[in-house]
DNA sequence: GTGCGAGTATTGTCTGTCAATCAGCAGATT
DNA sequence: AATCTGCTGATTGACAGACAATACTCGCAC
């Protein structure tokens, strides 16, 4: 029998999975701000499914850090303090280290290619300025490296936690001057990787997280001097 | 105004945090064996809540993932595969080696003290040979090592690792040679955090980890060959 | 202006219901 | 005899409705 591919796509499986990712969706691009209070009702409406899904998917966007629950009080996509970004940029520049040197030990032949597509992808949005696809670029670079690492635990674990500090950036986009200085750093990644160098390859991964960490904490610990709460009365009419 | 302690304890908050502690907590001490189905109506009859907050409890355990839930078959207790040991036990020693470091760093008053306490009440245990007081005084070196560490991610992290990890000790409990081993090497660790040599810290606790991780994973491959599948059947009927 | 109390909004939880899906068993077929 | 087929029971996925408990808001008295 020749190998058809017959995948069926497997229907999204449930509904309760469905409404999850439309809900991450929606909070990792910014469409609920920080501290925005997720009313049952209201997510019912815009979703258009029962109060019981609603609320398991919440369930797990609590358990990966991006939603709040204060008991009797709901759910409210979570404010990252400057000391929770200290901390979440420190396990990070860990996580991802390692995912560079262990994918540097291993080099995954499929992977190793789709590294260097990735890297100049990432050139050239970062040359053209375009946002959507340096975004994109970005996230398939960050794939490839997850899958490269060869290891499952890590690669969920930075997958929410890269969820968790893209909370933080949606009010303040990184700087364009950190954009070129990215690229390269991004470069001297890839390079170790494909030669095989882990503690270069790890100390590279490292150095790019420390450099990002630096931005985006100073910007966020300028911003928390002028504390914009969003969402502090009862309703906030974003229509 | 003297700082008296007046917590109140704060009730328990919701009744689905309960329920979800209990659960975690039967799982872990193995009274739910890995491979074990979870049967929602089983559940609410051994809890006495309904079938609403069970399954939101449910849905936390599998993030954390002790539970697997494949859809329209129900969740069960996660089975930990090696090649899922061997990444769960990478990561641990990632990080649990940055905790040591960042102890030895900041070297926390209280948690010194702590820290002294609690290594010299394990070795105690250990000398005994007492299993509960084993575990209790491990767990509560854990406690004071992600305490000092001063970082929440990480203490987070490391608790649900911890408790994953625990899935997989359950059938096959540590050998008695390897106790000795231990007691000697949490005495380094403990010894570099309090001289605050941050190296050496996190160099121990990486090897002590490592060597955790050898005796786990060897027990687990050699069981793997002769797979006893629980709960093959419907039910099991463990009452 | 401050403190108190009523009212309302929202969550936490239960019950009951129904469709969709899965696992095992009996019967039919080759 | 072995395999395929269809049925049946068990279980989950999802909904609606209901009710108590709690938190927030506002107006009122002082």
């Amino acid at each position: 029998m020749p190998d058809l591919d017959l995948h069926v796509e497997r229907h999204p499986a449930t509904l309760r999975l469905l409404v999850e990712d439309k809900l991450r969706a929606a909070i990792v691009e910014g469409r609920f701000p920080p501290g925005q209070r997720l009313i049952e009702r209201e997510l019912c409406e815009l979703t258009g499914v029962g109060r019981t899904s609603i609320r398991e998917a919440i369930r797990q966007l609590e358990a990966e850090g991006l939603v709040t629950v204060v008991p009797h009080r709901g759910p409210s996509v979570t404010v990252i303090t400057p000391g929770e970004a200290r901390d979440l940029y420190a396990v990070r520049g860990l996580l991802e280290g390692y995912a560079g040197r262990e994918f540097a030990r291993l080099r995954p032949e499929a992977e190793i290619a789709a590294l260097g597509r990735d890297v100049e992808g990432f050139a050239r949005a970062a040359a053209n300025a375009d946002r959507r696809a340096l975004i994109a670029a970005k996230t398939a670079l960050y794939a490839t490296l997850m899958r490269g690492c060869g290891n499952a635990v890590v690669r969920q674990m930075l997958t929410t936690l890269h969820n968790r500090i893209t909370l933080l950036r949606l009010t303040s986009m990184s700087q364009p001057g950190r954009l070129k200085d990215s690229v390269s750093e991004i470069r001297t990644i890839a390079a170790a990787i494909v030669t095989g160098d882990g503690d270069a390859a790890e100390a590279s991964c490292r150095l790019h997280i420390a450099r990002a960490a630096v931005v985006a904490i100073a910007v966020l610990e300028q911003q928390s001097n002028v504390p914009t709460q969003v969402s502090r009365g009862r309703h906030s009419k974003t229509e």
